[in-house]
DNA sequence: CGGCACATTGTTGTATACAATCCAGGTTCA
DNA sequence: TGAACCTGGATTGTATACAACAATGTGCCG
């Protein structure tokens, strides 16, 4: 990994390209992120790495363990049920939001962006795909005009990321973008009650697509496991 | 300011200081906060001085400038609104959930929060009574028991105090604890739509107690207002 | 052969040195 | 007089050196 380019790299763009790299899924949960390794790999001292990692953890994206070092997290069965839990709490009331507040400018990004997935997809892209499809659902708080609850979102959306990549089943990809489309519709038309009828269902199909059985989650604890 | 006590100072403790000096508005908005300062401060060096105001900013708690320094947050009209918004939209649901899973314990929590900040306003403390004030909505969170949210709340709760810092034009503080009593009423009898309603109710009567008319915002660019 | 103590090695935690940047005040020139 | 420029001081941005800690491996002893 050699990330040598014309670039100039601040904590925040460090943090900002591993976030995308964790939410591609191109950094597994559990991985190791050793401070020289990845200052090596961008070119920087373990300063600005520190910093881009601290950030990550504000975010939860990121474990610190003391003396330990950082890692990649691994939301539990728990964190995962809380996480959409809160979404579904907060996204389908910011989509009716949307909705009402629509321009056509914010329609011409979500449909951009649900052709990009698409394109992804084509392409047999996956990485991207996934991110694109958590872009969708940040776009439409950014659309809703709330700044504050878009950073929630963003986080959650990211968040949500991991514990798809831990905890999903399905093999169908393509229902996302299904839904996606089926949102567009309601947004192009100002359907604030059905954008919220929507969005909650999306969400509820996408905690359904989870196997959050409690039952594989901590490994944790081996003495306790080990037991007789 | 002399801190040096036996404790060992982490970021993560500075940071909570911190947090509580601006929750308690010992550290105004607009306080410039430098490193070597805090650093003399506390007795550590820059690097743990800037990973805690590095999570503040995290918070919207303290802005960061470039080159320029940190400084205690000046959130603007919009965003108090917005945060107050947010509230609005999460801890109603919220309270309904901590009023169904209530427990004794929590009940003793919240009654001896209610009572501290009562001692509080006695004594003449405002400060902590506000920040009491402010556990008060954190601790029903917790209830709730969903850290996920827990966390958005904590958030929102402490920029709440930076936005009445600025806005607050009321001086009846003791509605607060009035407010906090009838939703204890309400957890203590597990009724769920009435501490949701309580809540929604109290936030409202906090954002009506603000002065959030645009007019004194914006001191930014001198240039422009003075222009003939 | 197995288990505990200790040394070794690599990684993170903290402090500090140096570089880059900004701000203020003063000087110069039109 | 005033405006632009330049320089000194102070503060932040970054890198690096050293200290502290955890994990691993080795050897001694039971």
């Amino acid at each position: 990994m050699d990330k040598t380019g014309t670039k100039y790299w601040t904590s925040d763009t460090v943090a900002a390209d591993l976030e995308r790299a964790i939410h591609e899924h191109r950094l597994p949960p559990g991985t190791k992120l050793g401070e020289d390794e990845l200052g090596e790999a961008y070119g920087i001292s373990r300063t600005i790495v520190r910093a881009a990692v601290l950030s990550l953890s504000h975010r939860r994206l990121v474990e610190l363990k003391r003396n330990r070092g950082a890692f990649v997290a691994k939301p539990s069965v728990r964190e995962a049920r809380e996480v959409f839990e809160a979404r579904s709490l907060i996204e389908p009331r910011t989509a009716h939001s949307a909705a009402t507040r629509m321009t056509d400018e914010g329609l011409a990004t979500l449909r951009a962006n649900i052709e990009k997935e698409h394109a992804a997809l084509d392409a047999g892209d996956n990485s991207g795909a996934l991110f694109l499809s958590g872009r969708f659902h940040v776009e439409v708080a950014r659309i809703a005009d709330q700044d504050t609850i878009e950073a929630f979102i963003s986080e959650l959306v990211s968040r949500s990321s991991l514990i798809i990549a831990l905890y999903w089943q399905r093999r169908a990809a393509l229902c996302e973008t299904q839904a996606h489309h089926a949102m567009l519709e309601a947004f192009a038309n100002r359907d604030g009650a059905l954008a919220e009828q929507l969005m909650k269902n999306h969400l509820l199909d996408l905690v359904v697509s989870l196997d959050l059985r409690n039952v594989t989650q901590p490994p944790a604890s081996l003495r306790e496991a080990l037991k007789r």
